[in-house]
DNA sequence: TCAATTCTTGACTGATTCGTCCATAACGCT
DNA sequence: AGCGTTATGGACGAATCAGTCAAGAATTGA
């Protein structure tokens, strides 16, 4: 089932389109504040199509959140991913590249995983789960990334590469929330540049 | 105007329980997705007298989040008040208690200067304004005591205290975010001890 | 007791908003 | 071209919600 060609009317509006739309209202309103309405307007669809291709308010948003997720998982891996000898230059390029764009994102709207995971973790578990998992994953690239700065002596071998990814993630999500709070470049650039000058030597 | 004694209906409810029913919902539930006849029945008010006495939603949320910045510092500056000679021991317990008391939060509604910064930092002027005189604050605190450190030989001098605070503050605020994303308890209380462990000792 | 003033209650208003429904349009297949 | 199927668009329904209002209650001072 599902893979016979439909032969039906074909979908006038693309997808991707309406998910990024329906994304850029969520995460500069917050799910509450975002009507469906205005998802429908910003995208051109009546609300008919809308329900019926997404199911209702909810679905779309865990649609959202999910690619979302998945979206910056991939590109923090992506950021990491490479040889141990330059695994210490990734691990510092990271750290300031979230440090830099927090603090170009002048409207404070932060990331919408933790936008999502504030509004929503406490009562809905699809999100909770979600953000949970991609947690997890951010965690793990940060300790593969570590524990390839330690094969190649950049960072000190006597510490455990999982709770130094843990630190570091911590560190990165503070960031993100003291920008949200309205911390100057300058601050968040410190942060960053203090992170990286406290990591342990070898 | 004001200073004479009123001579008429007393109230009969206490702004202050008030005032923390509705930061009990706002706190749980956010501020878009709660109700004022939610806060009106929980406190046993008419709507009349909730907006007779405060105005309104957006200044009723004002209130409580200033009240509840209010709290957070005050007790941080507590915590974090003392002689230099237990200035340390006083940075440790404090990180150790934030990550405690995130874990200890099951329902994981995390903070509210974190989850109202979140939903109305972008739109609301006063949010922003009050997040950011609070998470000064917060940081002006543990520069302090980092400074007390550093009199007493317990960190090396030769760090800007400022810097260092934000960093600390960073991760603070990080576990707070990671607590709500579901981290373990395990998770928390590593970061605290390796946040503590990679701080540059003399 | 009466007057002045403020507080209380809850019904009411007007505006939103989620979701549904249905007549109609567009497509593939025969 | 005709049929079956799915998409479209917007009107509609029902529920919700912020805020208002008016009639009455409680209190103090005179």
């Amino acid at each position: 089932m599902g893979m016979v060609v439909p032969m039906a009317r074909p979908r006038k509006f693309d997808e991707q389109q309406v998910l990024e739309a329906a994304r850029e209202r969520f995460w500069s309103n917050g799910y509450a504040a975002t009507r469906m309405d205005d998802i429908a307007a910003a995208t051109g669809l009546g609300k008919g199509s809308l329900y019926g291709a997404f199911g209702g308010k909810q679905e779309l948003f865990h649609r959202v959140f999910d690619e979302y997720c998945g979206s910056i998982v991939d590109a923090t891996r992506q950021d990491l991913r490479g040889d141990d000898a330059d695994a210490y230059e990734r691990l510092s390029a990271h750290i300031h590249a979230v440090a830099a764009s927090t603090a170009a994102d002048a409207a404070h709207r932060g990331c919408l995983l933790a936008k999502g995971t504030a509004e929503l973790a406490e009562h809905d578990t699809v999100v909770a789960q979600r953000a949970r998992v991609a947690v997890d994953a951010l965690q793990s690239a940060l300790a593969d990334d570590i524990a390839a700065c330690q094969r190649h002596g950049d960072i000190a071998p006597d510490h455990d590469p999982a709770k130094l990814a843990a630190l570091v993630l911590a560190v990165l999500r503070g960031i993100e929330a003291l920008g949200k709070a309205g911390a100057t470049e300058q601050t968040l650039t410190d942060i960053a540049d203090t992170a990286l000058a406290v990591l342990p030597r070898p």
